[in-house]
DNA sequence: TTGATTTCCTTGTGCTCGCAAGTATTACAT
DNA sequence: ATGTAATACTTGCGAGCACAAGGAAATCAA
């Protein structure tokens, strides 16, 4: 269907990415593709996956170490019944457990159990050394600064205002 | 490469990440979380992953519009078998075909079809929108170029040569 | 030639995840 | 108070993907 660039076509016009924005694109997916299985590479051998990796770290990070299933799987950007499960491995891995809100009943939190923080301090300093090793170590202040401001364009959606930088 | 300056630890010091460095590691997580999120919901209504239009893609910028299994699949970075299947559903929709190679008789041949050539004509313009309206357009040219500088250097591996930029 | 090894693809199996549906609880409206 | 709607979680189900194993074909060695 009306591909081309016929006349007539008035609903919108494909503005293609030039070299620059295709190479700057392309590296995107490229990087974070390898930095995510390295991560994942990483983390395999001690019995954990990235989500799961995910799912300690928030609860450590949080009061009492424990949160709404709700909010936690907001955090996490997974859905409801992918949290349950992936609740269910960590909670058989007595690394999380499970308790009913005394507030809301409706709710579950999910508490970090001392194993489970034992589990994350043991795996976080290797987790840490990852993201360096593939990605940390090798910009410069100043590129971690630019990047850091780009992204922060591109998550607030901002509108090119004239220069970065 | 012993990181850090502790006499006492030999092992392996764990340089944590500063605000910064932190700072734009979660961000570059969130964001490409987010971009990916949005181009799979842009493709889902015409009934592609982006898997499938990595493949779509990959092929209609291969001579002939054909690739070998084995090549197709390092270029996606997806494992054999996830390949196999993945084309299952594409051969069953018509727009690729399977096609044994007349040179090498172990190979199968991945072959867009001009189904499968229209179908990706008809889809790229939304997705290249996708990617500019979910990244590419809330960069100035500078800033690409810098992103696109730093993550050249990630990808390379390259060590900090002090100044970026 | 013959046998061992490697490469390429497919199939069996299991894990993860999301959607849709179901249950339980709370909040809201009248 | 009571019925309706919204919220929180779980379960059934199907799709996607990786690993391991297997078959077919090419390559290499002797």
């Amino acid at each position: 269907m009306a591909s081309g660039r016929s006349p007539q076509t008035v609903v919108s016009e494909v503005r293609w990415l030039d070299d620059d924005e295709m190479a700057t694109w392309l590296l995107m997916v490229e990087v974070n593709t390898a930095i995510q299985a390295a991560i994942e590479e990483d983390l395999a051998p001690h019995g954990l996956t990235s989500g799961d990796y995910g799912v300690l770290a928030r609860l450590s990070g949080s009061p009492d170490h424990r949160l709404r299933m709700c909010d936690l799987a907001e955090f996490l950007h997974i859905s409801p019944s992918g949290l349950t499960r992936r609740l269910d491995g960590l909670v058989r891995d007595g690394f999380v457990a499970r308790e009913p809100s005394a507030e809301d009943r409706r709710v579950m939190l999910a508490v970090l159990t001392d194993d489970g923080y034992e589990k994350l301090k043991g795996v976080a300093p290797e987790h840490v050394a990852t993201v360096r090793r593939q990605f940390i170590d090798h910009l410069s202040r100043a590129q971690l600064r630019n990047v850091g401001a780009a992204l922060r364009s591109v998550q607030n959606g901002t509108d090119i205002l004239k220069e970065g930088e």
